[in-house]
DNA sequence: TTTAAAATGTAGCACTTGCTACATAAATAA
DNA sequence: TTATTTATGTAGCAAGTGCTACATTTTAAA
């Protein structure tokens, strides 16, 4: 890797630190320079515009929520398991603000903006691909778990957002009585 | 109602509606003033802020979505159907704009910014206790189905904004696999 | 060593944001 | 009719937004 490339690193990392901790609406290219430690004129140096800035910058981080994720991972777990198991997970404060970020991204691709919307694709693809990697089922079972698995996530870290866990424990609660 | 009040509501009809078509996001005090043909000055001849402001208009949308939801109301549905049922009304592109409203308000709700918090924490009551009525089951299943429901029709929902269709039927396919 | 390219600084533009100061006109109360 | 709220207009401020113009220094290629 070149000098600049190394420097340009350097800033992005910075900068998806601050995106993940403060969220995308502290992300103005005034806000991301100074926690870069450089200047909005830089940063308009080594990107072509704020567009192509979130997509690099939100590519990053989605990649290292995947390597966390992947990190964290156990053996196959059958799916009554599973949901209490991410419900952990997305508690965990390491990954906690990669949810956050994650609402504000939905809310975002709701209305086709991009580059959010793709963004936001990609992410569901991931996700859905680890649920499916995680679930113990066969092929044909994992196909329909590993959505609804993502769905219950999902709504999960909606109600989270709200502050609704003892309905979260409640759902999880009426969750466990199905049984196949 | 005084002459004054009856104006204010008038203005505030049109600044739901325009929120409820154009998210949050173009909730700027100029943008409302034109959609309700007046000026920002005389918005804020009626609320003291933007806070107050957005508080009264938010909770007249939420208070509307209810009053669209009792209409649609059917007999009390057994859960397996009433997850499919909800799904559909939620497509309903009467309901949509709500939703759409609804991912952006959870999205500021997660940073507990007000007042945003504070009624999506109210409206996401309301919406439990809907649930609530329309389940087919004693009371002490409802305590526990009403969140079921509820998360995962906000975690459809969120699929659905990222255009996961057919991850949603899949995974409703495998729901309906699921018995007591 | 000259030359081209990449890195960085300083200033600013045009626009949007919530909100305010200062005024006048209109409706209402005394 | 006078006095007092209430309604509305005009202008602007201070801060923030993405982005650009123009300059200079530093680095690397010839």
């Amino acid at each position: 890797m070149k000098k600049g490339e190394l420097r340009k690193q350097e800033l992005q990392d910075k900068m998806a630190k601050h995106i993940l901790e403060n969220g995308l609406q502290a992300g103005s290219l005034r806000n991301l320079a100074q926690a870069a430690g450089t200047s909005d004129r830089m940063l308009l140096h080594y990107y072509h515009d704020k567009e192509e800035l979130m997509k690099e910058v939100l590519t990053q981080i989605s990649d290292n929520l995947i390597t966390i994720l992947e990190q964290a991972r156990t053996v196959s777990i059958p799916f009554n398991q599973l949901v209490p198991h991410l419900y952990k997970l997305i508690k965990n404060p390491v990954v906690k603000p990669y949810i956050q970020l994650w609402l504000e991204l939905i809310a975002r691709a709701s209305k086709k903006e991009e580059p959010y919307h793709s963004i936001a694709k990609q992410i569901g693809d991931s996700f859905i691909h680890y649920c499916s990697e995680l679930i113990q089922a066969d092929d044909k079972e994992k196909e329909k778990l590993a959505p609804l698995t993502f769905i219950i996530i999902e709504g999960i870290a909606m109600l989270d957002a709200i502050d609704f866990e003892s309905n979260i424990e409640k759902a999880l609660d009426g969750l466990s009585d199905f049984k196949k």
